[in-house]
DNA sequence: CGCCACCGCGAAATATTATTGCGCTCGGAT
DNA sequence: ATCCGAGCGCAATAATATTTCGCGGTGGCG
């Protein structure tokens, strides 16, 4: 059962840097209740063993000037193993594809992307995805806004888990 | 035109700290090319005028014991202003909806929601999600895997785009 | 029951970093 | 040409991160 090498500590160390990722040590260590240096100890393992991917700025899209978000269905005429990978690497190729992944169901694939404007997105729905290879259906939805932007773990549910199998 | 009160390196800054929200003052300053002081007066000015949200750690999930992670398109009975507000009011009240968005097209919102396993999830679905008030149709689809995933603004792009207009 | 190796913790010391204040320079406007 | 403001770099100080060291608790084994 992954997570049962993590003690509570480490699950709080992990909710807080998930909430502020540039909290000192010593705030982190006050705020989980143990003394800086093993708090460090604990999360330079915690990024070793993976479960800390990395630590991001979280930049508004909007303020920069990308106002076009989409997502998009994309359905592929071949669904071969080659053929599946070759479209996720095209994907990482794009930088207007933010996030990319494969589902079950109808759809192949569902992609958000971020555009400075309609039509450059445009531009790169006709002439990139739609043209590429192997792509035979893509059906896009325009984000009129977002309500909630959280990613990440939840938390509470994982605690409650944990103190319901104890 | 947002971003135009951004020079360079706020742009620069905005792009390191987004690949590396720990990264220290001193080094940030370093490979923007400025002293540490004036870059740590840049940085505190982009979060104070909103540019930058936060910071946060990324968790990986499936380490973490929540290895589902669905899509759900969700259509309303009534798209009215109030009744659109109340749903998203209760997706951020569901600790299992990660992103909520509102879209164009046949369907209304698009949810990201992680979950500890599928019945979980089935839980969720049934008794939550498919009862809410006004919830007409729901579609999910489970994520195989993951090929891509780098929310954030693509910086190359919005270089380039400067590029152009300058 | 007692002994010993093994972790993890906390306190102190050191190195690194963040932060503040100040003088300088470069452009733009009068 | 001169004034003025914005932004920079430098130096000093405060805060933080990081390493080192010794202690106490726990589990395996004699």
């Amino acid at each position: 059962m992954p997570g049962s090498k993590l003690d509570p500590i480490d699950r709080m160390i992990l909710a807080e840097l998930q909430a502020d990722g540039r909290m000192t040590n010593v705030e982190l260590a006050r705020r989980v209740g143990i003394s800086a240096p093993p708090c460090l100890r604990r999360v330079r393992t915690l990024e070793e063993s993976g479960f800390i991917r990395g630590y991001h700025a979280d930049v508004d899209a909007r303020e920069l000037g990308f106002e076009v978000q989409v997502f998009a269905m994309v359905g592929l005429q071949s669904q071969a193993e080659a053929d599946l990978s070759a479209f996720e690497e095209r994907c990482r190729g794009w930088p207007l594809v933010r996030e990319c992944h494969m589902l079950n169901g109808e759809v192949d694939f569902i992609l958000k992307c971020a555009a400075p404007d309609l039509s450059t997105f445009q531009t790169f729905l006709t002439e990139e995805l739609t043209a590429a290879e192997n792509v035979a259906s893509v059906k896009t939805s325009l984000v009129i806004r977002g309500a909630k932007d959280e990613p990440g773990v939840p938390f509470d549910v994982l605690e409650a888990r944990i103190a319901q199998s104890a």
